[in-house]
This record gives C-alpha cells, sequence and structure tokens, in this order.
RNA sequence: CGGGGCGUAGCGCAGUCCGGUCAGCGCACCGCGUUUGGGACGCGGGGGUCGGAGGUUCAAAUCCUCUCGCCCCGACCA
C-alpha cells in the first residue's frame, strides 16, 4: 500500500479527550476515528488487525469443531421476550418500533437467537455435540463508555455457542474454549489471566473471564500467588476469619451521641471492629414475572469489611441493586448511622455468615445517639437470607490455601459461561434423546470482543513514540521508508517483497525523513526498511526492528530473503508463547 | 443517574471573569522557491455565522435561560 494514497492521516498532537495510551496512540496513529461516545469508526490499519485477529479467531474456533455462521443485529423482540430478557435486562439493551409497531431490539449478545436456530434445527441427539460462533456487531448502550477501544457501545464481538445433550459434553466443550482462548490472546501476543467470574446476566453455572492485566482495567482481581487462585472480586471467595464464639450476654442499651461511622463507633466504645455489626441499606429491584417491584434490603455484615454487591444480588437474586436514599431507610423505621436490624418490619434482612456466627456484637439501636452491646444473631433477630456477602479484599486469607491474597486490576478481554439450559428451556429448544425422550439441549456461551482485544494489545506494546505491534496482528509487515531521490528503487524494492508474500506498507510521500521516521514509530509496524540514497550508494539498504534499536544494513540483493527470516522469526516467538493450560 | 470539566478552523489552544479592532496563535493544508537520514526554512495564500436555540443590549464568543454533545470520577455493566 501506497501510504500517499492511504485514507488516515497521523496526528502530532494528542487528541484532548484521550487519557490511555492505546487511546491516544490509535487515534494519534489514524487507526480510529469517534463519531460518538463509544462509538467509532475503524480506519484502513485497524480494520486490518481487526481482521489478523478475527482470523485468528476463526482458527482457533475451527480447531475445536466451530462452525461459523452470521446472526442479525436487529431482532424481532420476540424471542428476547421469550426467555425474558426483554423485561429482566435495563437500558444497556436498545429497543425500537419497526414500521408496524413492532418490538424491536438491537442484540447486545446472541443467546436467543442461537436458541431460536436451535429449535428450528436440532431435533435428535445425533446431531450433538456442534458449536457454532460468528463475528458480529453488538450494541450495548453503555452508560459510561472511556478509554477508547476498550469500552465503547458498538463493537464487534466473536461469540461462540456450544450445544451438547449432558454436562459432560459441555464440560469438554467449555474445557476445549478455555484452551482455545489461551491460544487466541497468545497468538495476539497478548498476556492473560483467567479468573473465576460472575455469571451475571448470562445465567448459568460457571464462569471464566480472561484478564488483562493492567492499571487501567475497571475489574479488581484477587490472586493468589501460592496456589493459583484468581477471582473477579464480584465473587471472589476468601477464607474468613474465626468469629469471636463467647456465650451470649444480655443486651445493653448505650449511648452514642453523634457516632455514625464504624470507625468513630469503634473509638467511642473502645471495642475492635470486629467485634461490630454494620448495617447497608440498599433498594434491590426484583422482577416478579414482567413486572419489576423493589424492596430495601438490609445487608448485615463485620465493622471490617465491605459490602460485595455482586455477591448480595446472587444471594437474594435481585436484578438490580443501589444504595438507599435515608428517606427510604426512615420508611421501614430504621435510623441511619444507628441501624439495627432488630425490631423491623417489611425488610429484607441479609446478614453474613460471620456475623450469624459472632455473638456480643455492637450494632445500632434503631434510636439517634444509641447503639446495642451484645447483639446475637438467632436471639435478637432473625434474616431472611444468610450468605457469605462481603467483599475480598488484599491481605485477606486465600480460600484454597490460606495464603494472603493480592488485588489487581484488569480488563476483561474474553469470557467463557457454563449457561445450561436456561435459554433452550425458555425457548423449548429440545432434542430426543436414544430413548425418544426431549431434553433441552445445554449450551454454553464464550466471547471475546476484538476491538477491546487489538486496544489492549497497544496498551501492552507500545513506548514513548508510538505502537509496537506483534508481526501476527499488525497492518503490515514491513514499513517501507523511500528517503530522497531513490524512487526508482524503492518502486522496485516494493515491487519484489510484495511479490515474496510481504505485506509492505510504502511511504512513498513527499515528506522529511523526521516526518517519515516518526510516523513509522507512530504506526508501529515490526520491520522497518529505510531506502536512502547514502546505504544504497555502496547497494545497501537498512532493516530494523521497531522492538529493537539496532540498525543493520542488508545487501539489495538479499533483502528479500532477510526480510522474509524476521518475518518467520517475530512469528516464531509468538508461537511459542503458546502453552498448555 | 449523581459529581466535576470542556465545546472557538482538520488537530492543539488563547480570548469569556470585566460586552465594543477578539475572529486570533501554533501545527496541518494550498502555491512558489530553497532544503532533504529523525517532526526544515522563507514569501504568499485558503479555511471558523465561536456546539445549537431563544433572550438582554446601540453592540454578544463574552451576560441570562433552555438545549445538544464530548471527557473524567462514581453508580451501573460483559
Amino acid at each position: 500500500m501506497k501510504m500517499s494514497k492511504m485514507f488516515f492521516r497521523t496526528l502530532r498532537e494528542v487528541p484532548a479527550d484521550a487519557e490511555t495510551a492505546s487511546h491516544k496512540l490509535l487515534v494519534r496513529s489514524g487507526f480510529i476515528q469517534q463519531l460518538g461516545a463509544g462509538i467509532y469508526s475503524l480506519l484502513p490499519f485497524a480494520k486490518r488487525s481487526m481482521e489478523k485477529i478475527e482470523n485468528i479467531m476463526r482458527e482457533e474456533i475451527d480447531q475445536i469443531g466451530g462452525q461459523e455462521i452470521l446472526m442479525p443485529v436487529v431482532n424481532p423482540a420476540e424471542v428476547w421476550k421469550e426467555t425474558n430478557r426483554y423485561y429482566e435486562i435495563g437500558s444497556e439493551m436498545s429497543r425500537f418500533q419497526d414500521r408496524k409497531g413492532g418490538d424491536m431490539v438491537l442484540a447486545m449478545t446472541h443467546e436467543e437467537i442461537v436458541a431460536d436456530l436451535v429449535r428450528k434445527i436440532v431435533q435428535s441427539y445425533r446431531q450433538l455435540p456442534m458449536l457454532v460462533y460468528h463475528i458480529q456487531t453488538k450494541w450495548r448502550d453503555d452508560p459510561r463508555p472511556r478509554a477508547g477501544l476498550i469500552r465503547v457501545r458498538e463493537f464487534t464481538m466473536k461469540d461462540s455457542y456450544s450445544l451438547d445433550v449432558d454436562q459432560e459434553g459441555l464440560d469438554t466443550q467449555y474445557k476445549a474454549h478455555y484452551q482455545a482462548y489461551f491460544n487466541i490472546f497468545a497468538k495476539c501476543g497478548l498476556p492473560v489471566v483467567a479468573v473465576l467470574a460472575d455469571v451475571g446476566m448470562m445465567g448459568g453455572t460457571m464462569a471464566h473471564e480472561y484478564m488483562y492485566l493492567s492499571p487501567i482495567g475497571e475489574d479488581t482481581l484477587l490472586i493468589c500467588d501460592s496456589c493459583g487462585y484468581m477471582a473477579n472480586r464480584q465473587i471472589a471467595l476468601f477464607d474468613k476469619p474465626e468469629p469471636i464464639h463467647q456465650s451470649a450476654l444480655s443486651l445493653e442499651e448505650v449511648e452514642t451521641p453523634n457516632v455514625k461511622t464504624i470507625e468513630e463507633l469503634a473509638n467511642f466504645l473502645n471495642v475492635k471492629k470486629i467485634e461490630t455489626a454494620k448495617a447497608v441499606f440498599m433498594m434491590g429491584t426484583f422482577t416478579e414475572g414482567q413486572e419489576d417491584v423493589t424492596k430495601l434490603v438490609f445487608a448485615v455484615i463485620r465493622g471490617d469489611m465491605e459490602l460485595n454487591e455482586t455477591k448480595l444480588a446472587n444471594a437474594i437474586k435481585a436484578k438490580e441493586l443501589r444504595p438507599a436514599h435515608d428517606e427510604e431507610i426512615e420508611a421501614v423505621g430504621a435510623v441511619a448511622g444507628y441501624a439495627s436490624p432488630i425490631g423491623l418490619k417489611d425488610v429484607l434482612v441479609v446478614v453474613d455468615e460471620l456475623i450469624a456466627s459472632s455473638s456480643n456484637l455492637v450494632a445500632g439501636a434503631n434510636k439517634e445517639g444509641f447503639h446495642l452491646k451484645n447483639v446475637n444473631y438467632g436471639r435478637d433477630y432473625q434474616a431472611s437470607v444468610v450468605a457469605d456477602i462481603v467483599a475480598a479484599e488484599a491481605g485477606f486469607a486465600c480460600i484454597e490455601c490460606g495464603s494472603p491474597l493480592k488485588e489487581s486490576r484488569g480488563v476483561e478481554v474474553g469470557n467463557i459461561f457454563k449457561l445450561g439450559t436456561k435459554y433452550t428451556e425458555a425457548l423449548g429448544a429440545n432434542f430426543l434423546d436414544q430413548n425418544g425422550k426431549s431434553h433441552p439441549v445445554i449450551m454454553g456461551s464464550y466471547g471475546i470482543g476484538s476491538g477491546r482485544l487489538l486496544a489492549c494489545i497497544a496498551e501492552e506494546y507500545h513506548d514513548d513514540n508510538g505502537l509496537i505491534w506483534p508481526i501476527s496482528i499488525a497492518p503490515y509487515h514491513v514499513h517501507l521508508v523511500a528517503l530522497r531521490d531513490v524512487k526508482e528503487q524503492a518502486d522496485q524494492i516494493y515491487a519484489n517483497l510484495s511479490k515474496a508474500g510481504l505485506e509492505v506498507l510504502y511511504d512513498d510521500r513527499e515528506e522529511t525523513p523526521g516526518v517519515k521516521f516518526n510516523d513509522a514509530d507512530l504506526i508501529g509496524l515490526p520491520i522497518r526498511i529505510t531506502v536512502g540514497a547514502r546505504s544504497l550508494k555502496e547497494g545497501n539498504v537498512e532493516v530494523k526492528l521497531r522492538s529493537e534499536g539496532e540498525r543493520r544494513l542488508i545487501p539489495l540483493e538479499d533483502l528479500v530473503g532477510e526480510v522474509i527470516g524476521l518475518k518467520q522469526k517475530l512469528e516464531d516467538e509468538i508461537m511459542d508463547q503458546i502453552v498448555e493450560n
């Protein structure tokens, strides 16, 4: 490709609205342009890299038996109503009506459509197992897109769906994806870890998320270096400390004026935080049929810990949780700052298991300026649910081995879910077994966002001067920089390299060497060839890897072979990253 | 949805408090000439109804009201 004719431009200045390295560099180097919040156009470079990523995904998913299909982005709402997700999912799913007034949605994932296809196509166990996938646009009206391609509203996703007759089959396909995903990320050059994850709106029984560890990540992960336990903070388990257990003393009201936080309470009464119970009020939204009802949720956790909203929501099957307003708290007779689970009516009380087994805690008295000592679960109050609802933190003990956990941030680049029969059951996607008995097909779903993956790779591979693409997803292999008065020779080199099957970006522009070199660094193609009169006089051209500083002079006649060798070497290095997991 | 910030030429910005040569600067772009191995120089030039709509005023980028959009933090979310 001749650069003089390319539909792009590089920017000298950092775009004002970019914060992260990948965002700044992808815009500056002319890969992407923003159209709206979380909506981007891909320019030629990004389009080419994206295709390479997608082809890597095709290779790996085909390898485990995937068949590529393409499902529509615009869906009639009926099928989403059948699974109830039309009602369960909030405004991140965009809805509209067609000309006849029929409800339509923009697909944010495709479980429904797959299940619909399955009920139309699959009838017998003989057809299973099966794996289908597509690479398609998704629309999710995220309330807060950010960081360029890291978090967008419109994006392309590779999503595959496994179809099985039994749990074993699902396990097999899940494992196959588990490895295939590591292969995909390795081939793209991106280091990732797989962590246990919440199933979220997908439902199902098990999920892993593939995380690119980076401070720009929005997810917090808990990692055990000793045994390898890794989980998203949303669900991370930990080994809870032994509760303080003594014989129950009698309730005692103590005056605690202006003591509203646990910190103040512990200081005022001279007790440890672990001897206190903390009240956290949330408003929960619950789906009952097609109706949403909201209820106040009173979560009780130990004073030294933090509430984990995901665990709480899962424990009570809430669709949504948000902090309650003061009026909502007062409406049930509780007093913010001095709240107590004792003596409340019409409130969903959820107690952390550690609280349930602790004795003689300090809690609020539901009376302005007073707390209660020696509060005991069971004797003094009951709960609707007792569950693990507190958040794991760095330093807490690993659930597997007891070693201290550490925290890290991560960007979720892929996920795999064991869905089970949630969708197939709802849609009646059944097959007949050997005995002629009907069962719902067992599904798994597996997704990778290709644009986010591209952005993470940019995030991982760059320096002060620009991007440094891994050869496998670089838009071109070679950046051919022609300096002054060498047009004929450079044209010839361009032709020779191209004929040899190399992808060459040919900088044939009328620019000064500095501009060309800087653009080459910014764009970040792996191999740079400089053709200049100076070295050409000796019959040489200069070859340099973007990832290394060293330039080498190569005789013109050896150039094609040399570059093919370099490309091979870079590709081999990438392939060496693939490991069995 | 809550908090904060910002919309002036393709990009980055100044000007807004205090209304009146404030339609400006740098980069980019076009022409001519010189230059040519790490973001060249000179001369000449093109481009903006100051996000939008109302209003106040003799006069609005500037003041007021409404509105749209974008970014960041939080909430939320795969």
